[in-house]
DNA sequence: CTGAAAGCGCTAACAC
DNA sequence: GTGTTAGCGCTTTCAG
């Protein structure tokens, strides 16, 4: 048989580690959350003693007595993978930084939402509610809204909450003036469906651009793809929309902004189909900088996603200490990179400053 | 001043719910956890009452007093992304549907793993860890096996633990056995680094296609890129190893089975520098099948990963249940999807056989 | 079938 | 400073 001790380790309680160190429940529990009043002494002692039985608190026991729950959840809609990734690592890494854990819920259909929501909403059972990338539903954001938990919107924008997203306008603008300042004309753009927020955003940062470099605005410049899922983020719009400015023939722009990389690959692929090389023929900027676009060496806009995780999480734990503050919106501005298919690595000109904001 | 309700809507406790139904809490919780004895109409008369309350229980109450956490924790590394996302996919969903919960913990760096090992076996934090692709250090499979937390593996083996892999032999050997039937010979392989356990079998399978066919087998024929990261499943290495094929002139074979489609990646971009086309010139075949594929029109090797995950969760409930099962090892095969790299679609030999698998 | 009561392991308020 | 004790909200014997 084996020592008592051996299955000690394993239920091992805060009572057992104050026995052996001749000390009450309460010292104990002082000790192992850091509160100031015990004598350095005791302290070390308790420690001590801890440390050799190899003492762990019973999490929920914590979270029952504490009433909080250290926890807190993401509800993410997977099939949009690279961009929520990169974003889950740096939500993810602050979180683990400061002792909490994530519970994570992944969405497939809209519907779900209410379901995982209601399930995160659950007494006690998180301290907050990260919500990615989805318009939510009226019901829900009652719901949120009675129950008083902390909610950060990420990549999506909502005046109830707050929010951590991306400057479209200025990416959008930034990318365009990359394109015109490389004197390819005109320049065009593919966007997505004016339903979604990002797209109406990056329009308007088009538009602006062209404006700024008094070049005029013209509705056949401009074009979606008919694939609607994603709200038209996909790789077929993008074929689609390029395979209509083929159509044009010769009058058919010279240089595009393309509203992101994903219908950046869709472009690509419509026009070599139609024996256009990039950037030889067709200068292109895309939208994201996902993983792709790398290795298909798209200029392209880069959003700080990691970054945006993080903050997210910061934000989350200012609100949960404070809950009275104001709603705040914050936003990142994505970053020209600049590789090969927009041809600024071809030509002489703009190419060092563009370089230089590379890194 | 709100009514009392209002309040009490957030801390109704099973006593509350007991009161008003005229029972006792024992009577509740029998109710509410599907206990058999209790009689129909009480069972009914307490639904009835909770569910107009709108009673929550609490869930960590509920965990300290069952003493299970209903609550699985998966340790993944990010960095590898696609191919994890799909698994975790089909993790998520199935704890869901459980009710179970999932802590994520992500793993940049294999040092991580310990503490993240630590923290999910803190005393009552979770029921089970699923552990991805990773060499496990001997220090964490020691203390994994000494605290007897039931743990599953999922792209990775371990005599030790319960494991869902791939079935890397097989699947070598049907894109080499698909290469080798399209008739372009030599048929060559780039592979990854021979740590790797992946790399190893991908290679046996390969050895094995030209066993099969009568064709033997030259270690010229295998390279392996140098750059190291993730075991030389990554985009350089392919580069690397394609550009030392190159480097043998008119020697070189014409067909590739590649150890992964990021590797692949690297390949084909190393050929097309040197005015190579594929297929036109050199036909590809990957594995994994991540997104890029599909994109980039490989033939490849796809993994069930939606499936796996699935699958990793039931295996994990079955041990849940009952600790004393045999460990066991399930392993998929991949199946071979047919896409442009490979040639086989500008064939009329074996076109349609090949096409007949893809969907 | 059901109520009462004893925990589950920890925190925090209260005395000393 | 430190021990004692009363919860936190639920589950689960144990009587009846």
């Amino acid at each position: 048989m084996l020592p008592k001790k051996e299955i000690a380790t394993h239920k091992l309680t805060i009572y057992d580690v104050a026995k052996e160190a001749n000390v009450g429940v309460g010292t104990v529990s002082r000790v192992l959350n850091n509160h100031p009043s015990v004598a350095p002494e005791t302290r070390k002692r308790v420690k001590d003693v801890a440390e050799r039985l190899n003492y762990q608190p019973h999490t929920y026991a914590q979270r029952l007595a504490k009433r909080q729950s250290e926890t807190l959840s993401a509800i993410i809609p997977f099939f949009t993978n690279y961009f929520f990734i990169e974003i889950l690592q740096g939500v993810q890494d602050r979180i683990s930084q400061l002792g909490y854990d994530l519970v994570l819920y992944g969405v497939n259909n809209i519907d779900q939402v209410e379901g995982y929501v209601s399930r995160a909403l659950q007494r006690g059972r998180v301290d907050g509610i990260l919500l990615f990338s989805m318009k939510i539903p009226e019901k829900v954001i009652v719901r949120l809204q009675e129950t008083n938990v902390p909610v950060v919107l990420v990549d999506t924008v909502s005046p109830h909450f707050d929010s951590i997203s991306v400057a479209n306008v200025d990416g959008a603008y930034a990318a365009t003036t990359h394109l015109i300042e490389l004197g390819r004309r005109p320049v065009g753009m593919v966007n997505a469906q004016l339903v979604s927020a990002p797209a109406i955003e990056r329009l308007q940062g088009y538009k602006h651009a062209l404006e700024i470099h008094g070049i005029s605005f013209s509705e056949d410049l401009v074009k979606t793809g008919c694939t609607m899922k994603q709200d038209g983020f996909n790789r077929e719009a993008g074929y689609e929309a390029m395979s209509d400015f083929i159509k044009m023939g010769p009058e058919m722009p010279k240089a595009f902004f393309v509203s992101s990389d994903i219908q950046a690959m869709g472009a690509i692929a419509a026009l070599s189909e139609n024996e256009m090389r990039v950037p030889d023929d067709i200068s292109i900027v895309g939208f994201d900088d996902i993983e792709l676009a790398r290795h298909l060496k798209l200029t392209t806009m880069r959003q700080p996603m990691y970054q945006m995780g993080i903050l997210a999480v910061d934000r989350m734990v200012a609100r949960m200490s404070n809950p009275d503050l104001e709603i705040l919106h914050t936003t990142f501005s994505p970053t020209l990179i600049v590789r090969e298919s927009c041809g600024a690595l071809r030509n002489s000109d703009g190419l060092v400053t563009a370089k230089s904001k590379l890194r």
